[in-house]
DNA sequence: CTATGATGTAAAGTGACCTTGTCTTACCAG
DNA sequence: CTGGTAAGACAAGGTCACTTTACATCATAG
């Protein structure tokens, strides 16, 4: 499960920390799903397509 | 996290464990996410997605 | 140099997710 | 009616997603 978060977020020019603070979760999860240690739970997912605009499959990517 | 799961498995006259044997996991977990107790990790939730030919959000609605 | 912001990593705890096992109900053959 | 099987629910246990807390590195500003 490959994710385009790091370049999302880099394209909005926020940190984790401002990404983390949308979505409601601490900035070390944040960290942890952009580095791949492990895949956020399905609601986080929808929560992250909503604050980028996005579908959920534009985002994670079937490896 | 509202789920269509049990509508679109009947519109195909799947059991429960025939839907779990497509998705590779056991006949209660398609049970406990179909009867609300739990959602799907979103590595399954692509799975299901995949088994029905739509996308997630076609699937998992926010509540 | 000191301070601050951005990112990474680690250890420990909680609860979500998934399993195995058991149960009920319904249906059909004999 | 009895025995067998299929479908769906429920309970208890284990693994791991996710959180918190804490500490470390590097870059840049003052």
């Amino acid at each position: 499960m490959n994710n385009r978060l790091r370049v999302l977020r880099a394209e909005r020019a926020w940190s984790q920390q401002e990404l983390a603070d949308r979505l409601d979760v601490s900035r070390q999860s944040v960290n942890a799903i952009e580095t791949g240690k492990y895949d956020p739970s399905l609601p986080l997912a929808f929560r992250i397509a909503d604050v980028f605009g996005l579908a959920i499959e534009e985002i994670f990517l079937r490896d």
